[in-house]
DNA sequence: TAAATATTTAAACGAATGTCTAAATATTTA
DNA sequence: TAAATATTTAGACATTCGTTTAAATATTTA
C-alpha cells in the first residue's frame, strides 16, 4: 500500500496512468509524451509497476505497458471508509 | 491537486485521516495517538490541511481538525476516470 | 499579571526522491 | 555476425521530505 500511494504521488507518473487509459503503450511511445529522457521514464513505470497500478509485458524488443487494476482497487478501497463517512451521492441512474 | 496527492502520499498522515474518521479531535489529543514529538505532527496538520483533506477550528486554546470533504471530493473524481476504465460493461436493457 | 497549557514556527540534518548521462542488456535486421 | 533499435541499470547530484529540539505565540487559570 505504502509503495502504490508513493507511486501516484508524483505528477508524472500520474500523467503516465492517464495516458493508459487511453491504451497500452510501449515504453518508447510512453516517453514521447514527455519532454524527460528516457531513463528517467523507465524509472517512473518501474515504480508504477511496484505499485501494481501498471503491467509490463515484453513483447519482442518492445515491452507494453497496460494499467493494473489491483493497484488501483486497492486505493479505492482505502477510499471506501471516508466515501462512507461523507457520504458521496451516488448516481441516480445505472447506466 | 498535486498538495493533496502530496498529502495523502506519507503513513502518518494517513493514519491521522483514518483517526479523524471517529470524529473532530484537537492537535494534542490527534498527536497522543503517535510515538512522534508534536511538532511533527503540528507539521502534518499543515500539510492535510494544505491538501484540502482537513479543517482547523480554533476553539479557544485549542485547535480542533476535521475531515474536509473538499480534498476527498479531488482525489476521487480524479480516480472516476480509472473506475469507468476497469468496469465492466453494464447490460443493455431492451425496452 | 504571572504561570500553566496548547500549539506552532524556526533551524538543523540525515534520508529519500527525481533527474541526468553513460553504460549494459536484449532483440531484430542487414 | 555486426549494426541498429528498445529499454533498463548504474552512478552521481541537487532538491525535497520527515524528524528533532528549542523558541515563539496564544489562551486560560490562579
Amino acid at each position: 500500500m505504502e509503495i502504490t500511494f508513493k507511486a501516484i504521488n508524483d505528477p508524472t507518473r500520474r500523467e503516465i496512468l492517464v495516458f493508459l487509459i487511453g491504451g497500452a503503450q510501449n515504453a518508447g511511445e510512453i516517453a514521447k509524451q514527455f519532454s524527460m529522457s528516457k531513463p528517467s521514464i523507465s524509472h517512473h513505470l518501474d515504480l508504477l509497476k511496484q505499485g501494481n497500478l501498471i503491467l509490463a509485458e515484453k513483447k519482442g524488443q518492445y515491452i507494453i505497458y497496460s494499467l493494473n487494476r489491483s493497484g488501483f482497487e486497492l486505493v479505492h478501497v482505502w477510499f471506501q471508509g471516508f466515501a462512507q463517512y461523507f457520504e458521496f451521492p451516488k448516481p441516480k441512474i445505472r447506466l
